[in-house]
DNA sequence: TTGTAGGCGTTATCAC
DNA sequence: GTGATAACGCCTACAA
């Protein structure tokens, strides 16, 4: 039932006829301990190939050194390019990062937030799902005092500590380009309402046009589940109105993907008869002929790392003020998303 | 320093003035414990919001439920779909999943491993560095009994649990697909010598001309470090031969984006006057007009999924015989590739 | 059916 | 400088 047994300090101590107190203290260098004893029990720890179990510290000193991050989906390249930073993050300050995904389903999402509490990580990074409407899973967690810092999706809540791209920065860029290539119909496709992202979306679209005195038309705006027939559906309504768009905005780049496509479908000309532009950024679009005019690049791996960073100042202040009740306010970054044209 | 302490057991124990063993088996349900009982400790249990320590556990049982896995990289395609496909096995077996990637730093994979092992994970998932030649760290973690599951990239060693992607079965269809199509110039980009697959790759490939009465022409098989640069540059040499291939099959996807971009520069039309056939199969090629005749589909997803399965069942092992020495043999499993022709 | 006691590996608080 | 001891939360033989 149990695998093979490891050294540990007290076979050292064992070998040197010392206490395991002694071991332990010369293993952390501790000063009160003699250089002569310190030298031989690192000596002796070295031949035996001792390593401190990780799991018998955690227990003692209630900390894991581990933190959990929760995504929807690890296939989506924003979400692999935002773990790659939060792994790099942590691995610098020794942290281990332990995985899970959500697949877009709250049970799920609820399920992985519980072993990771009774796995009892020392905080959480999370990225909701598009379904979440719930939030007392996290409210629990935060009752145990396991902070976590949210990223790029969101629960509408105030007092939490969050990582975030302003949409306005590029997006407002993004109107303001169009507009001034001459475009006066712009489209909008936009995520599922449910979805904070989408109504960011939306407002600031509204506020570019309204800025540089375009009429809003609500036709142009139409929404998307984002599944592949429904982004296809909702391009083909766009692309079918009397008064087409020339310009479409995308919530994102695989709604852009295939609502290319369809224009291709319909022999429209990509960047010629019409143009889009969407978010994200896929590391890929340098490869494509038919690519959308820009982008409005969110840096995953930078938010990644943004946000592992408020995480460990979080776990810090834990370690630090041990009984007063949390006092700090919640730390909320938000990164400024920029428009990058594709050649 | 330590964080707010959660209900115990032991809270428990006290409330209902019994003892800490009856409130463990009842927790447990064990059938010596009164229903009553059980159901009372249930109850408290409940109130309390009591929840099993899995940092105590996991120290006593010498077993932490948790697998590493190391990757290369999170941002290739490939690695996030297979780690995709470990996490949703390991949660079935309510599993954790501890990430760590390499970055094809052979220092840092070290590390990583390192502290995998401190942390006691209970089996771990590898796919190596390209540049690892060493592979001590890893026969020191089979000596402390953690089994190891490699796949895709593994270590020119017996004796070791892998799963990987036969390449023969799709790059064979490959080449005679090509040679079908009236081919008879294809070259070969491929990958770093010291990687095991770029060995398989040209034995194959090989192996598919002369089966086909086909002359091999040494000038036709070229490698690349897998750097763009590396890629384009490999890509020129090819199509700057007197005796210019008419068909190119690239290491992986990466290398056939970087060769198809170099190609087109050169006003060569894809599929027409020349064909490029890929390992791997990025799920975008289909929004590509310009993409290889086919692809060697290598199912990351379920080479992850299998690893994880294979993995379990030697933790499980592990967990029975406890002092037998392993005679058991390695599992290696090879999965068949398959040619994917894109339209 | 329930309780007692010991131990997992480490660290921290006392003493000496 | 060093040692003895308790404690972290849980489990499990062994007793009762």
């Amino acid at each position: 039932m149990q695998r093979k047994k490891l050294p540990t300090i007290k076979e050292i101590a064992k070998r040197l006829k010392v206490s395991t107190s002694t071991v332990s203290r010369a293993l952390h260098n501790h000063p009160s301990i003699g250089y002569i004893t310190t030298l031989r029990v690192h000596k002796v720890a070295e031949e035996l190939g001792y390593e401190p179990n990780q799991t018998a510290i955690s227990f003692k000193q209630r900390k894991t050194y581990s933190i959990g991050v929760l995504l929807p989906n690890l296939s989506e390249a924003f979400f692999s390019a935002a773990i790659s930073g939060i792994e790099n993050f942590a691995g610098t300050k020794n942290y281990n990062v332990l995985l899970g995904q959500s697949l877009d389903d709250p049970e799920r999402e609820k399920r992985i937030l519980e072993t990771m509490k009774t796995h009892r990580v020392d905080g959480m990074i999370v990225s909701i799902t598009k379904n979440t409407d719930n939030y007392d899973h996290f409210d629990l967690l935060r009752k145990y005092r396991i902070p976590i810092v949210f990223f790029d999706r969101i629960p509408l809540q105030e007092d939490i500590n969050y990582v975030a791209c302003n949409l306005e920065s590029g997006l407002l860029q993004a109107v303001n380009l169009l507009i001034k290539q001459g475009h006066k119909k712009i489209g909008l496709i936009n995520g599922p309402e449910q979805l904070i992202a989408s109504n960011q979306r939306q407002e600031i679209y509204l506020k570019g046009l309204s800025e540089n005195g375009i009429k809003i038309d609500e036709k142009l705006i139409v929404s998307s589940t984002l599944s592949k027939e429904s982004n296809q559906q909702a391009t083909s309504k766009l692309l079918s109105l009397k008064e087409r768009p020339t310009a479409i905005i995308t919530f994102n780049d695989y709604v852009a993907l295939d609502a290319i496509a369809v224009a291709k479908e319909l022999g429209l000309a990509i960047n010629k008869d019409i143009s889009f532009v969407s978010f994200a950024n896929l590391p890929i679009w340098e490869y494509m002929d038919n690519r959308p005019l820009a982008s409005i690049e969110q840096f995953p791996y930078k938010q990644g790392e943004k946000a592992t960073e408020i995480l460990f100042s979080c776990i810090d202040a834990n370690d630090v003020d041990t009984e007063q009740e949390e006092t700090k306010k919640p730390q909320q970054i938000i990164l400024d998303s920029e428009l990058v044209t594709h050649k």
